[in-house]
DNA sequence: ACCTGAACACCGTTCAAGT
DNA sequence: ACCTGAACACCGTTCAAGT
């Protein structure tokens, strides 16, 4: 087992022997977890549960895996590893656009829409610093992406910030699901905004209708905002800015 | 007491009697929660520890709230009442620039360094929908600049989806704090870093020495990116794109 | 050498029992 | 009526003991 998940993450995120017993390996381990995470959610991810899983000790977890924190981690660049950057890269662009726009648009698609199809995997994206070779390729395309479109110094670093802010920063709001399990918690929410006072929330209530379920911090359910369509709205003013910026600096 | 943290978040917030012993009350549970969390961190915010602040059995603590979940929810609550929304809105524009611009450049700022300020709220505000008077607050803030700026119908939606998406994902992103706690961790970032292989990564790894520690996914500390500037940089960028369909649209 | 059961030091939450 | 100790059903992690 050389080119596993855990191998590919890094050496320090695994231990002790590669090959266990027949058919148990760190890797497994890995895929279990992604396995318990996106069917059963996050609390259900435990170690127990997962040496369950495996017909195996508790304890002999930790021969295969360092802690928890790591296993989250590789779980979380098995996710990732899902983003097709090649292809997003390959993409064509639209009439009158450079090709470096809609590479950051494809890629910017790409991320979200694997991220949405695991959203489960939320917690560990948004309370864990991972830099792994998953991220590291998202990272690779994008930047060559902005160099592509003449950036480069503190510029490149801001351009890559900003896209990345953005397109993990929204996404992550997006599907946070913790929330949205509990019906007692939903119809608080709910009746919360039904007595909201015009007094105090003059815009707020004037709107409500509007933006109800809709939009972030008005809603009872996790998921897309605005209609699913919010994303995109928000990635072209993103992208005609970076545009824009470009053309400043230089860049085509 | 009456107008106190829990009674302003929601009555399904707090059950019970409103004092329940001199000097204890459900508003004290949420105050000390917060000074738990604020300098001890995430994991040391349990039950436990908040009955041994003050002073009682770990079972009356259910006297006062409802779950821990809750609870939390009225702590991030009790640190966004702290964005100031009326100060942000006052302040004055940049010459040439409509006032809604400012309002929303002020409130975002002011967003941002309020959770700054609260590193170890990051996982509450990450994981949970919050929706209490302090985002009541400043979601009828950031509408009402966007009303002025002549957004309305499905571009309101979005435009403020955008702002939020963008204001607070990036800021959530960027205190995330679990991974800078473990020196294990961060050693191992760092030492991925410096093998990653420059042809599996040609951009990442020419560009390696201006993005280390500056950018998202490539850095081994939480805290602000870009030495700081990405999030204005970032900020300035939807603003200009929010002028330019607000023109578009025939906003000021 | 490798895995196991059992334990350690915790969690959030509940509830019969006290006063 | 209000609070308590104790328990319940869990956690992640460790380690002496087995084979």
């Amino acid at each position: 087992v050389e080119s596993g998940v855990l191998a590919r993450v890094a050496p320090w995120l695994h231990t002790g022997p590669v090959q266990v017993k027949p058919g148990l390996s760190p890797d497994q381990v890995v895929e279990t977890a992604h396995t318990i995470l996106h069917e059963a959610g996050e609390d259900a991810l435990t170690v127990r549960a997962l040496s369950d899983a495996l017909g195996v000790g508790t304890a002999a977890i930790y021969r295969l895996i360092v802690s928890k924190q790591l296993l989250r981690i590789a779980v979380a660049d098995l996710v990732l590893s899902q983003v097709d950057v090649r292809a997003a890269l390959r993409a064509r662009a639209r009439r009158g656009e450079p090709r470096w726009i809609a590479r950051l648009r494809n890629l910017a698609v790409e991320v979200r829409r694997v991220l949405t199809e695991h959203p489960h995997s939320h917690s560990v994206l948004a309370s864990e610093l991972i830099c792994t070779p998953a991220t590291a390729a998202i990272a690779d395309g994008a930047i060559g992406a902005l160099r592509e479109g003449g950036f480069s110094g503190s510029e490149l670093v801001h351009a890559y910030n900003a896209w990345t802010g953005f397109v993990f920063g929204h996404t992550v709001l997006e599907i946070k699901p913790r929330t949205a399990e509990s019906d007692e918690l939903r119809h608080g929410i709910a009746g919360f905004l039904d007595d909201l006072d015009p007094q105090a929330y003059p815009n707020l209530t004037s709107e409500l209708a509007n933006l109800r379920d809709r939009a972030f911090s008005l809603r009872t359910h996790a998921g897309p905002v605005g209609g699913g369509r919010s994303f995109d709205w928000g990635l072209e003013m993103v992208l005609g800015s970076l545009r824009n910026r470009s053309k400043r600096a230089g860049g085509s």
